[in-house]
RNA sequence: CGCGAAGUAGAGCAGCGGUAGCUCGUCGGGCUCAUAACCCGAAGGUCCCAGGUUCGAACCCUGGCUUCGCAACCA
């Protein structure tokens, strides 16, 4: 293996436009904490960079909806974000941001270095223009009537409904997202970047030079390489971004993805004088932690940058997460559906290693996770708790009943097979761990941190100590043989968990901490040339009373946590409405026996006022129930069939604790005709019933007093 | 037929040619130093489906199904 004087880790850019949810640090910043604390611990050179991203159309448009400049999202967020890093004991070595004057000189330089080569060809083109809201548009913000569907609400990019892809030009009657103005087609120049020119190169560099790379990341790459790589616009019309630094180019700045991984340089000339050191020496080992969907950028397009721009060392490896979802659901910012890091500490005040430990543990490393509240209680409860902490804590307790708060001595001559077998394990430990976090297994590596304790658990099951205690002398203390015995025991067990400090401290850096106030020693000894040594902890040296490292989560406070979720995300504003979340909320509530809330609206808070226009943008029909049945593997729904009059429709709909399958066939129902399709369990539910909800939680079909047509409207 | 990744016990994952494994959960027993913790044992799987290669396949090949993702910026 190649011997690297330094390393450089980079962690995604966060794009400055929310929060900062738990997916984030799952996906790669707490990857690259435990890889940046690892190395640390190690006594390597290293720097760890990161920043916002606060470039790109989403923050223009987000400001201009809230009437505010884009540089104030971006404070906002950027000040948000910074804070959610530091709190959960994310170690940058700077967190910068793409917004500052370091960092538009020096994607200027970079871009003007490429130019200045004649690498750029230029092109002119027709594209999308609102001309109220005076901007071009991405096809991603023109809304049309799908050629395909007829669904009225397609992107420019491609409908949603049918999962066509499109093109701007084939929607009928296109509007633009931002004003409802009908884009007209304006010819506009930008900056090519031929990424064609660096295929054989690239394909010998990933292809060939790195098979070591994850299965997700190669397999991606070759996908690209293999269709063939076109040029690329590396411009963009704007007015927020990094100006492009040519003459005639006013109203253009540089593509987001362009200026963006130059964050990474830009951050790193912040920190420190010698950064050209970390960036353009190849004795430098640069590793880029990022997310699934960013493995192009960082794979394909910066290092054909990089390359092109010829002075900068290329990443040695990539090691990309897939995305880590939210009890069954993939996270949605748009619907709320996340947990969010500020949130979650101040619900769960001083637990940040349990959320570390968690989002390790079951991290999305080979594909994607679930997360849910249920594992994350029994996660700590069993393992953290359980295992490491109360291994931990009857050390601890034992030591100070059995020998007087002192690290006993080890007495050699009565050493046995397993307090031999106990060290070795320790020095196999360190071994594996090392070689794991060599290789970016960060959740087997904590798995196997977990796994020594759960030896030293066993180990001070079988000798128990408290037993031997009981072989006492005529002074009622225990007789010499056994105090001996007693002394050994509670030795290797502290010398233990002083390994064990070292082993958990990239992962759960508070947790090392607490341990080391309780051994009395210094931060030196958590380096990781200590780890697998048999005398971290000198004889006769007293240590400090236990200090519970970990407490139990109990079940309210995770309810509380599902209910906050699920009630947050019904409160969107986004019209493409999840009606499974809907439904499930009500079903959840009235199984309780409180009072509903929020959805049940009984005397409870009103939503904030809508207008009529709201209002009518619901379709709103009566229909009868044609067939009804339960729908297999799902406890709640059943899956109905509705005439409509002008149609018959399948709806899912989750009420089927409340009513049986075969009493509500004829029954007539008002049902929402309007609502964007959505599978469940498989099935495709086109509309949601509409119920009301008694104090009780009990459900009552909405229908009209008499029998009338169907197909009737509500109005 | 666009492409990539994934589909293994209730849950989360490992194994990637040679008698199905780990952790959690469940059930039973033991222990009591410890945060009702710890230890031992048991139950639980047509390894997505169908073909093929092989003495032998969860693992290789072919075909299919399902989930997630992929120049819309959401790790």
């Amino acid at each position: 293996m190649k011997e690297f004087k330094r390393y450089l880790l980079t962690a995604a850019l966060p794009y400055a436009n929310g929060p900062l949810h738990i997916g984030h640090l799952a996906g790669c910043y707490l990857p690259a904490d435990i890889y940046a604390r690892y190395l640390r611990a190690q006594k390597k050179d290293i720097k760890f960079v990161c920043g916002s991203d606060e470039h790109g159309v989403p923050i223009t448009i987000r400001a201009m909806k809230e009437g505010i400049q884009p540089q104030e999202v971006v404070d906002k967020y950027h000040a948000i974000i910074k804070d959610s890093f530091e709190q959960i004991g994310i170690s940058f070595d700077i967190y910068s941001r793409t917004s500052n004057a370091v960092h538009h000189k020096t994607a200027s330089d970079f871009f003007t270095n490429l130019y200045d080569k004649g690498l750029f060809e230029e092109k002119e083109t027709e594209q999308y223009y609102d001309e109220e809201k005076k901007t071009f548009l991405a096809d991603r913000y023109i809304i049309g009537t799908c050629p395909v569907c007829g669904n009225e609400n397609a992107y420019g990019d491609q409908c949603e409904r049918c999962g066509s892809s499109l093109s701007p030009d084939q929607l009928i009657n296109p509007k633009s997202a931002l004003s409802d103005a009908v884009p007209v087609k304006k010819k506009t120049k930008h900056w090519y970047f031929p990424l064609q020119n660096y295929e054989p190169f690239l394909k010998q560099w990933i292809l060939e030079e790195h098979t070591d790379w994850k299965n997700n990341v190669y397999g991606q790459c070759k996908s690209w390489l293999d269709k063939g790589l076109q040029p690329r616009a590396m411009t963009r019309d704007s007015s927020w971004g990094v100006k492009v630094p040519l003459p005639g180019a006013e109203g253009k700045v540089l593509y987001v993805w362009f200026d963006a991984p130059i964050g990474y340089i830009s951050a790193t000339k912040e920190l420190t004088e010698n950064w050209a050191d970390y960036w353009c020496k190849e004795d430098t080992k640069l590793v880029h932690f990022i997310g699934k969907d960013n493995i192009v950028f960082h794979c394909i397009i910066f290092p054909a940058m990089l390359k092109a721009h010829g002075n900068f060392v290329l990443p040695d490896n990539v090691p990309a997460n897939e995305f880590l979802n939210i009890e069954g659901d993939k996270v949605s910012t748009s619907r709320n559906w996340a947990v969010w890091v500020d949130e979650y500490l101040k619900d769960f005040p001083d637990q940040q290693d349990v959320l570390r430990y968690v989002l390790c543990a079951n991290a999305p490393e080979t594909k994607d996770n679930d997360f849910t509240w249920k594992d994350f209680q029994d996660r700590t409860n069993s393992e953290l708790v359980s295992i490491f902490g109360n291994f931990v804590n009857r050390t601890f307790v034992l030591m100070h009943k059995l020998c007087k708060g002192k690290v006993p001595k080890l007495h050699e001559d009565i050493l046995d097979d397993a307090d031999k077998k106990l060290f070795e394990e320790i020095q196999n430990s360190k071994f594996k761990i090392q070689n794991l976090l060599d290789q970016y297994k960060f959740r087997d590596a904590l798995y196997e941190v977990i796994d020594l304790a759960r030896k030293g658990n066993k180990y001070m099951q079988d000798k128990q100590p408290w037993i031997v205690a009981r072989q006492t002398g005529d002074d009622g203390q225990p007789n010499g043989e056994a105090q001996k015995q007693i002394d050994n025991t509670l030795h290797i067990c502290l010398q233990l968990t002083a390994n064990l400090a070292i082993f958990i401290n990239p992962f759960l850096p508070f947790t090392a901490k607490k341990m080391i106030y309780m051994m009395k020693v210094v931060d030196k000894m958590l380096d990781w040339e200590n780890a697998g040594k048999a005398m971290l902890l000198s004889i006769g040296y007293s240590l400090r009373a236990p200090e519970l490292l970990f407490r139990k989560i109990e079940d309210e406070e995770i309810a509380a946590q599902i209910q906050k979720l699920k009630a947050t995300s019904g409160n969107v504003q986004n019209k493409n409405i999840n009606s499974q979340k809907m439904e499930d909320i009500k079903v959840e509530d009235s199984s309780k026996a409180s009072p509903p809330i929020g959805g049940g609206g009984l005397e409870g808070a009103l939503k904030s006022t809508i207008q009529y226009d709201d209002f009518a943008k619901l379709n709103l029909k009566v229909g009868t129930i044609l067939s009804a049945e339960k729908v297999e593997k799902a406890d709640k729904l059943l899956k109905l069939e509705v005439d409509l009059g002008f149609e018959k429709r399948i709806v899912v709909s989750g009420i089927a604790l409340h009513f049986k399958p075969e009493e509500i066939i004829g029954k007539q129902v008002v049902v929402v005709a309007n609502l964007a399709s959505r599978k469940m369990r498989g099935i495709e539910s086109n509309g949601m019933i509409l119920m009301a909800e008694d104090k009780a939680g009990k459900l009552y079909f909405v229908s009209p007093g008499e029998k009338i047509d169907e197909g009737s409207s509500v109005t």
